[in-house]
DNA sequence: CCGATATTATATAGGATATATTTGTGTTCG
DNA sequence: CGAACACAAATATATCCTATATAATATCGG
């Protein structure tokens, strides 16, 4: 864990949440304020200020008085954020294929070429991933939702590095081809060929996800299906 | 601006989410530490990791080495706040109607016969419609979307209090009735009957509102049509 | 003697205060 | 008009004190 920003707030709240995404800290670990203060060099005010960020980030859990500890996943959350990331995904996106300028569907189009160039280094094109997805809410001019966006795919990462880390894998080549399906789709500036072709692509993921964990999907989270 | 918990990071934090909310802390306005420190009786750290918080929530915006203002907001956020909104409630109840109890079934009934009685308190009436919908995430057993909605939704008090309290309350007796529907609907267990009572009352909610504000509904924001 | 309850000890969070440094902004002066 | 400067406020540190939860220990009744 080591500081890079210059705001030691910034600087503190990115290296935790850079450790509980990667899963360096474990789920459940203590974050002892005086501790981290010890290792970052900090003192414990910008400590206890990215720590309350986390919280409401939903990173961190604070018992009042007994102390931070990294929030506690389980699979059942990949249903919940999945769901989230897909909504989020279709109202941007519909948005987005009318309102966007033929540069930036444009943009998009390079964004999806240039991660052909990295469905073996699944950080990269996850990384790209993530990029794509806030490039839509931009063309959407929709910022809370990227904020949230944000946010959610953090929590998205966390989730598949812990659970999901080979299967995800497995997928790019396949999400990449979605990925193109989904690009064609706004071409047509038409939200419902959008909303579709995300439908598609998600609800193939949350199969291979699903599949995967050894669970079923959970019962009304569905993609196609109506 | 009162104080009534006994933490004060988190009396300080109500009080200012509060204020915001309501529009006492008006969009733009400068929140500085020392002077809140003051007025609100604590010293400068509880402020502080409150407005982080905040920051983290939407509410408050921190500019590095410049200071907090409460977050500016338009018109176009309400549809952004509405489709978030919608995307969790459809989530939710999808979810719930599925998974649910007879008794939660029940409860939920109670708690919108109760609303019944308050159609002329806005306030009051707006309250427990949240409850509605945090009672749902319960039955869903979705705690990330419900938290994430607890906050979404005071977003939306606060646009609501800012541009559409008129339109607001002549609305409550019609979304009364559309909230039976939604009730009638959930009876059935059948989510895509759950959604498309949950579409028409929000696609008649984001009309009135839009037509208030004198704008179109954003293009995209679909409710019903597909 | 043993189990339940009360007490105390300790670690750590929560908070206050004083002080120093950094940064952005606005103002004054050449 | 631009540069130097002054000021306000954020950022950060250190130290001190209090409050609280948890665990360890002691006490008491059966």
């Amino acid at each position: 864990m080591r500081l890079s920003f210059h705001s030691k707030n910034k600087a503190v709240y990115h290296a935790l949440l850079q450790s509980i995404i990667t899963g360096e800290s474990r789920p459940g670990e203590r974050l002892v304020i005086d501790n981290l203060a010890i290792e970052l060099s900090v003192s414990h005010i910008p400590i206890r200020e990215a720590l309350r960020q986390l919280e409401a980030d939903g990173f961190v859990t604070i018992e009042p008085h007994v102390g931070a500890t990294v929030t506690e996943i389980n699979t059942s959350l990949v249903s919940e954020v999945f769901a989230l990331l897909q909504a989020m995904e279709i109202i941007s996106s519909r948005v987005a294929c009318l309102q966007m300028s033929d540069d930036e569907l444009k943009a998009l189009g390079d964004l999806i070429d240039q991660m052909k160039s990295h469905l073996d280094d699944p950080t990269r094109w996850s990384q790209e991933n993530k990029d794509l997805h806030l490039f839509i809410c931009d063309c959407a001019k929709m910022p809370v939702i990227k904020k949230m966006m944000q946010k959610t795919l953090d929590h998205w990462d966390r989730l598949r590095l812990y659970y999901l880390k080979a299967v995800f894998a497995d997928r790019i080549e396949i999400a990449q081809r979605e990925h193109f399906e989904i690009l064609k789709a706004f071409r047509t500036r038409n939200p419902n060929e959008v909303e579709k072709a995300i439908q598609r692509h998600n609800q193939a993921a949350l199969a291979a996800y699903s599949n995967f964990l050894g669970m079923q999907p959970t019962p009304g989270v569905r993609n196609l299906a109506r």
